[in-house]
DNA sequence: GCATAATCTGCCCATATAGGCATATGATCG
DNA sequence: CGATCATATGCCTATATGGGCAGATTATGC
């Protein structure tokens, strides 16, 4: 097998440094592809290939404006890859070692539940 | 030119559904590689190569026990894609609208910076 | 309808993937 | 050293990519 498609999800997608470059772009609103082309240094057809990757995972919406094709962010997407990694924000977290090993001190000693620091008192 | 490769950054290795899942096992602590083979139901070689592109990215360690090399997290690269996501947070985000109308009325007429509702008092 | 502007799609290529499987490499123990 | 457990790698295949470029589409205005 091959690698997933980049248009299986927004994880796929957003792998792409392009992408996620046309993703910021539009945060400050809606863009015709020449427009973001130009602002990426990158061709129109490539500009077009990435945008329909996005929107194929929903990460952007079209609209029709005369002869222009107007992207619109649709950043919903990017929540559950925002949740997941939140999953792990313990573990660069510094606090964290601390608790961890309060969380170890726990699991050997359950009655040192209070104690900070040193001791094993039971 | 291919795909990026998928030890480029974090944002390409995970893409990978299965590396997640490794990630996600690891942070209940250090585990072997057939350990993981088992609980994710993978061979012992596509394990391996999972993790070695975990490891090239940084978002695991290793370390020799014996016969056994148990594998650790290293979550402080998922902290750049959490803080890159974390940037579109606004947009999935209900009062977002209301401060996007907001600042498009200001836009108009600077001179309602402090009107919430309604009138232009200038 | 025709010319023109703005995009999209098709085709070719080089590259890298993930999976399957066999085998090499490492480490431990007697 | 030899046997064995635990991992890592090499090789092969099918698949998909992103870039370059030409040609197809779609929409507008005369």
């Amino acid at each position: 097998m091959a690698r997933a498609a980049t248009t299986s999800d927004a994880f796929n997608a957003i792998a792409e440094p392009r992408r996620r470059d046309i993703l910021v772009l539009l945060r400050d609103g809606e863009r015709a592809v020449a427009d973001l082309a130009d602002d990426l240094e990158m061709t129109q057809p490539q500009t077009s290939k990435h945008l329909r990757v996005l929107r194929e995972v929903g990460l952007v919406r079209v609209r029709g404006a005369g002869k222009q094709r107007l992207y619109g962010l649709e950043a919903e997407g990017l929540r559950p890859i925002h949740e997941w990694t939140g999953g792990f924000e313990q573990f660069w977290n510094d606090s964290f070692d601390r608790l961890d090993a309060y969380v170890q001190r726990l699991a050997q000693h359950p009655s040192t539940r209070n104690t900070d620091e040193g001791d094993t008192d039971d």
